[in-house]
DNA sequence: TTGAAAGCGCTAACAT
DNA sequence: ATGTTAGCGCTTTCAA
């Protein structure tokens, strides 16, 4: 059983009330109790019941992340080092993190529900901002603490940080145009989730700055996988004229093409060149490296975290949207198109 | 504010104790009282303050996550997916999910004393056991709950679920041995991780088995990453007689490998074959596709999570330890070796 | 400078 | 079948 502030009360002969202030170095508490209850304290091994002080003090220092996962081959390293990020940030502030899996759909909505209803978290980070968001509608709704990862169209008032991926998509097709392409392709996750959006319009913008437009049947839509990019890809290649650049909107698709390519018996960055979006680790040793925008997601998961605090702390802080500026990454993936 | 019980009490004038009961569906509670007070409790919009529920029961309903993270760039897809499996079955099982982050090392067992003394979990699931587990000797010790995904040596009886990755080893060993190699190399991780030594075991015998023994300087340390990875892999090959095969002990590292050797304008698979372990998604799209060995990271967190819930409730479970046996998954990365 | 007492929201032993 | 009461461990108002 571990001592409470009762025992400590005890021994040290005061009234918990007392030891309680002691303990938090109210000044006025004479030195001397003070001393006597931190050595007390020390040699009984008390740490403070969480619980308990957070039932008082009707909050939980806590905060939520519900991660949102497809299906049980769930590895995207987005999310990886996206909560290293908010864990790292957290663990400073000295909040904790509670998380949730769920997948998008029915009962997300219980999940958030349940943790803001039961008084779980304090707040909730939350990732893949979706076009119509119901997380998001929800807590903002009835006023409950959130910073978002990704813009959300009609929601501007929100706290959200996001990357400028419109920009990011501008510098891949610049590139890709330079080396000489015209024929665009693009794998695209499905147009709910709000970065997806940005990319194609970034993309689409980028093309137009050149008069280029894309065809209809250059656009297909995968599912974030390796496998979901690989089969896309095949697709493609399969038209009738194939395209020279195969712009795929996360690095895993863009993974997947590469390998359909040269499954196909083409040459990635000849026949076809070929981006992603992330720049996720792996993208440098996979064969051609992968050229990519890069997104600093620690950083990001960081930032997120820290703006959630303030806003709890309700600490003044005057960039309540960030919008991080994008670099791109050209390794070997692209590379003049050839006949 | 939300609702009390104590408002539903006034609501349906009866005593805090009657609704708390019924809202627990007791059978000394009147059917029409029950249902007086499930209907106020719906329309006032009536959740439980876990908080509270908790204090009083004296203990979390949460299990304890603790994410060994190496730096910033922190995407093993092992974790996200590890991740997936623990938080998909607790939340099954109305458990909560605390996930704190940390790096192996000095301050690592304070995050862990201070999750239990502040009584925040009722139990913790560890990953990456070492082969002297600190975490695991302090849990052990003071008696505190918990799983382990891995083996510790000397300490046979904490529950546990790992992999027979010396059986894994075998089997790679008999698949090379069998297309022919001889001189085998080795990347191994730091050998204070269980699961290196096991692997690191199940090579050596597997190998002996042969009668092939290894050189010492055919065995290098690399840190788990694909940089780890094509680092020793770039010593390996300036070696001057180098190895036909290199057995790297997880897949990033082996996909470092292939980069490397690629890069030396040898071809994988011909001059070096390459073998990795886990079986993560993305091995089987990198070119040549990773022959390896395959665990299923998601049922493993999941059957952890499993585990650690009926230690809770003190269920019988009558496998306190569960060792799972490996498959061989043979791609394009092992071949035949030439001169 | 200290202590008594109330109370956060809930459950449960013990009455009735 | 229902209510009274105590109490989980803590903080804080108020009084001394």
């Amino acid at each position: 059983m571990q001592p409470t502030i009762r025992d400590i009360a005890k021994k040290v002969n005061r009234s918990i009330t007392t030891v309680s202030r002691a303990l938090h170095d109210y000044d006025d508490v004479s030195e001397e109790t003070k001393e006597l209850v931190r050595q007390a304290a020390k040699e009984m091994g008390y740490v403070a019941n969480k619980q308990a002080q957070l039932l008082r003090q009707q909050h939980t220092d806590t905060i939520g992340f519900i991660l949102p996962t497809f299906g049980p081959r769930f590895s995207d390293p987005f999310f990886s080092e996206f909560l290293a990020g908010i864990g790292n940030a957290a663990a400073e502030q000295d909040y904790d993190l509670l998380v949730s899996t769920c997948p998008p759909g029915a009962h997300e909505m219980d999940t958030y529900e349940k943790f803001v209803q039961s008084r779980r978290v304090d707040g909730f980070i939350i990732v893949r901002t979706r076009v119509d968001d119901q997380r998001i509608r929800y807590l903002d709704s009835i006023n409950f603490p959130f910073v978002a990862f990704g813009r959300v169209p009609g929601l501007e008032h929100i706290p959200y940080i996001d990357e400028n991926s419109e920009q990011g998509m501008r510098l891949i097709v610049d590139h890709l145009v330079k080396l000489g392409h015209r024929r665009f392709a693009c794998i695209a996750p499905s147009l709910n989730m709000t970065f997806a959006t940005h990319r194609m319009k970034g993309l689409k913008e980028g093309l137009a700055k050149h008069g280029i437009s894309m065809r209809p049947e250059y656009v297909l839509t995968g599912d974030l996988t390796e496998k979901g990019g690989y089969e896309r890809t095949l697709e493609l290649i399969g038209l009738p004229e194939r395209p020279t650049a195969i712009v795929a909107c996360n690095d895993l698709m863009a993974i997947g093409a590469i390998r359909a390519i040269q499954d196909s018996g083409l040459t990635v960055g000849r026949e076809i060149s070929v981006t992603g979006f992330d720049d996720i680790p792996i993208s440098e040793y996979v064969q051609p490296s992968l050229t990519t925008v890069s997104q600093p997601i620690y950083q990001i998961g960081r930032s997120a975290c820290e703006m959630l605090v303030d806003l709890l702390n309700e600490v003044a802080f005057d960039r309540k949207q960030i919008l991080l500026e994008p670099a791109l990454m050209i390794r070997n993936s692209t590379g003049i198109p050839i006949a």
